[in-house]
Parts: C-alpha cells; sequence; structure tokens
DNA sequence: TTTGATGCAAATGTTTTGCATGCAA
DNA sequence: TTGCATGCAAAACATTTGCATCAAA
C-alpha cells in the first residue's frame, strides 16, 4: 500500500479524538493539514482503514456511520438527549451468543450491541434544582 | 387519525409476513391491491405506525430499513451469506443494562442488540458433501 | 516510469418534504 | 365543507464511483 498523507493525518486524528466523529467530522478536521483533501479521499480512507483493521466504523447507530480510533473491543453508549457517544467499560457480552443459540438452528457468529440512556453530563443536568 | 385504504394494505401486508420487508418490498407487496399507490406514502405510513407502536422500525442493520409486523418484543439474527433476517426465540437480555451501568456515571435505559452469523438453511448447506 | 491515490463531480440509494389534489369524517 | 392523507416530483442526505491528474515507489 502506498504512502498518502491523506490517511496519516485521517488516522492521526481518529487516535487522537475519543468522539466517535462521522465521515464529515473527520474530514473538517483534516482541513488545516490538507486545505484540498476531498470529501471522497476521506471516505476511501476511513474504508480502507476499516477493512485494515486499523479503526471501527460504527453502523447501528441512528444517522450516518461514525469512526473510532480506539480498535480494542467495547461497547457503546448513546445518549437520548444530547447524542453524544460514549465507550463503556464493561465486559465482552459474549455469554448472549450461547443465549441467541439455545433455540437456534443456524450459527451464531457474534452479536452487536450499543446501550442508550442519558450520559453522565444529561443525567446530572436533571439532578439540579 | 383518519383513515386510508393504503395504511390498512401496509399493516395488512406486515402482519401477514415474518420477512421484516424493506419500504421497497412493501411498497412492492401492496402495489396490486393500491395500483396508484406512491412510496412517499408507504414511508410515512411506516413512519406513522411506528409511532403508533403498531409496528417497529427495525434501523441498526446494514443497507435501507426493515420494518416488523410483530411487535412483541424480540431480537433478530442477521445471515451473512444470503442476507436472511429472522426472529430468534430468546429470553429479554435485560440484564446486560445492569452489567453496562456497573462503571458507568449516565443512566442506561436499554439495549440495540442484534446477532449473525449464519442461517440454518446456508449452516446445513455448508454440512453437504 | 509505473501504479496506486487523489480531487472533482456526477451518480447512487434511501428517505423526506413541498404542494396541489383527493377523500374520510 | 373541512382538513388530513395522498400522488408526484424535487430535495435532502450519506456514500460511492468514474475519470483525468498527481505523486509515491
Amino acid at each position: 500500500m502506498k504512502y498518502s498523507k491523506q490517511r496519516e493525518s485521517i488516522l492521526k486524528y481518529l487516535r487522537s479524538t475519543k468522539c466517535h466523529p462521522t465521515a464529515e467530522t473527520v474530514y473538517q478536521n483534516i482541513l488545516s493539514e490538507n486545505p484540498n483533501v476531498s470529501l471522497g479521499t476521506v471516505y476511501r480512507n476511513l474504508t480502507l482503514l476499516t477493512e485494515l483493521g486499523e479503526i471501527t466504523k460504527i453502523t447501528d447507530l441512528a444517522g450516518p456511520d461514525r469512526f473510532d480510533g480506539n480498535n480494542t473491543p467495547h461497547y457503546h453508549f448513546v445518549c437520548k438527549k444530547c447524542g453524544v457517544v460514549l465507550d463503556l467499560e464493561m465486559d465482552s457480552l459474549s455469554h448472549i451468543d450461547l443465549l441467541a443459540a439455545h433455540n437456534f438452528a443456524g450459527t451464531i457468529e457474534g452479536h452487536c450491541v450499543h446501550f442508550y440512556g442519558k450520559c453522565p453530563d444529561c443525567t446530572s443536568q436533571n439532578m439540579e434544582v
């Protein structure tokens, strides 16, 4: 694979943030380092980096896909009030695959899970007087 | 809410099938009863029926949204080989909300889960000689 | 020099929406 | 008759792709 400045900027940005940006947000954030970069190139590199396992594409949330530079396995939380996406610190839920397989004649290979509710900030705001 | 023939056809079709159709598939299937129906009307009524709780919109799978006329809570399985979406017979996974809440300062209200792998048909095909 | 990566713009696929008309109440 | 629902078409939105050019190897 040939080196590209654009791909490096995209990966650097994703490694530097925990905010699970969309392709558009990635584009906006590498624009200062790459004034002529195009959104198509961002999409192409996000797809490529996902295939290489360098990043993760989050496809199961509402709205546009998001990208995660933290490629260690973890689950996500979406705030129903402000929309923020956060990483959850919790063990693997691999046991639920066995529960799914119990009455199922096919083969369960894995699961896709996210949680929703109110994020820490929105939860504490609700408690204010 | 005012009665409409189109909405009745859409609901009748969704109640009659277990195949989790897309809006386009719903449209194709009510076309014989409603020769002049438009795709926009199908979308409007699918959204309305979802808001009323009559049907469920499945938004977390790849590709276009799907609709489920079975509105009792259940989980879904997606075949990675043939793409079929099936209902799973398994108990609620509500305990995983507690696991997620354990190290989280916000409020977990629920989860969104689907499973993937090989469906019964594709699994048995793999075993053939 | 060669070939993969890019910028640009057009195309694609899905869903929503504006508006004039039609039909249920 | 009133106003919600419709059909139609255009718009909106996210993403992919064709193609000429550029730059890494």
